[in-house]
DNA sequence: CGAACTGTTGATGATCGTCAACTGTAGTGG
DNA sequence: CCACTACAGTTGACGATCATCAACAGTTCG
């Protein structure tokens, strides 16, 4: 795993600083809620629905997903977190989990009690509403979702997502020159994309056919970055990546 | 349309005690943020997508529901929106509106300054704190939609949507015994689930030749309220509706 | 070496979209 | 009053998209 990063609050920072200034004071603060990394398997579950967590869970490395199991077997991931990434911020106003949060590589994160987050909501404000504020960005990328899930054919849907994984990624400096390291299976793509896995392995199939990208082992380059953005009918606003004038 | 409602702020209300007590000074809070109601015609938008709207939209009657219209001429709903909603809450701190809003049916709602909402956050945290909890519900209702749209089939994805919507009407005193006014076209039914009008229409006939529901007009009557839930796969603890214990 | 898993391909069928036509209803204007 | 329009709902025919089942190759790992 990378271990180049200097310190496990970098990529939360970087996140919290698209939107607004973070005094060192602040920056101090969210230091202090990294008591203590924890190294989580790929595939076991960070959170489990039914649970009321005692804290919400900050990635520092490696990808997450949420995601709920149907009766009938079937799973859907609603949602991909990358470093930086308050996974289960909502279990703090929530308490009960109504999905599961599952380690779709081996991970880092960081478990922040509730109770720190109460003081820094009591304390700190601006920084509580810095977090508010992912949260309602997380529902703005679900919105996406449900478009690209309801009215964008497999490849279009596909070749969104991987815009969206990538400019995430960029936007904490895991990522550039339109190339990505992001270790997923088939079948976890599949069940981000609400596909059949076979019917996910002929979609990216078109994509590489295309020349649009080429998906090799846990490394996406995306040959044609204005191609596969108009292809994939994908404006980056609802990311919120640029700062808001205040 | 009904004038039987005391208040403009009954169904918030009703909504905010189901997290939380309200206290009569909070009440009175909420109350003077409805300054003037505005009436807004079907089929008209509330908001556009692009908007920096100073305020945000509180719905008194009627139903709405954001949206995204793509390239294609197609459109895709993302929620919708009953009495009581806050149907662009996350303006306050996002500012510009990726998607639009669009009315249902005719709404009365009222436009409440994001300078109030500022407000009360400083005078009445705990208030806001309600208010992003209703902002994180409506992020749960988008996890259970994305896994209608991804892992359900067309008949079991409306099923699940009407259990949806009579309970949050119900939660509001807008309907009860399984009975509810839900005045919306087939067309704006398959931008919700994401089919074409024929498609829709096929699918609401199924729901009525298997005795579940009957849908008349306006009216939706649920015939067989358990077996419609067990036929959706319908788990309502996504909606919140039970006080968690504090 | 076998076991388990991921990725891949082919064949077949179910689900859903598209196009077209027709019905009923409500409004609109002569 | 009636012709005319507009639109929601409905039905049939056909095709595109996607799921399912099955088989097999390549890799890793014990």
């Amino acid at each position: 795993m990378d271990q180049s990063r200097t310190s496990p609050t970098a990529a939360l920072l970087l996140k919290l600083r698209q939107r607004d200034d973070v005094s060192a004071e602040e920056e101090k603060v969210v230091e202090d809620l990294v008591a203590r990394t924890k190294h989580v398997a790929a595939r076991s579950d960070l959170v489990s629905e039914g649970d009321r967590p005692k804290h919400s869970t900050l990635i520092i490395e490696g990808f997450a997903a949420r995601y709920r199991q149907l009766p009938d077997g079937s799973r859907q991931l609603t949602s991909i977190h990358v470093p930086g990434d308050f996974v289960d911020f909502h279990s703090f106003l929530l308490k009960e989990m109504e999905h599961g949060i599952t380690a779709l590589t081996d991970c880092y994160v960081v478990e922040v009690p509730h109770a720190s987050l109460k003081t820094v909501s009591e304390t700190h404000p601006h920084l509580m509403r810095l977090f508010n504020l992912c949260a309602l960005i997380d529902g703005a990328i679900h919105r996406e979702w449900l478009v690209s899930m309801g009215r964008r054919r497999a490849p279009m849907h596909l070749a969104h997502l991987i815009c969206e994984i990538y400019e995430l990624l960029e936007a904490v400096q895991l990522a550039s020159n339109h190339e990505l390291r992001f270790p997923i299976t088939q079948i976890d793509l599949a069940d981000i994309l609400g596909l059949s896995a076979v019917h996910t392995n002929r979609v990216l199939q078109e994509l590489r056919r295309s020349q649009l990208i080429t998906w090799d082992g846990a490394v996406i380059k995306i040959l044609d970055w204005p191609r596969l953005r108009d292809f994939a009918d994908y404006d980056n606003r609802y990311l919120h990546l640029v700062r808001e004038p205040r």
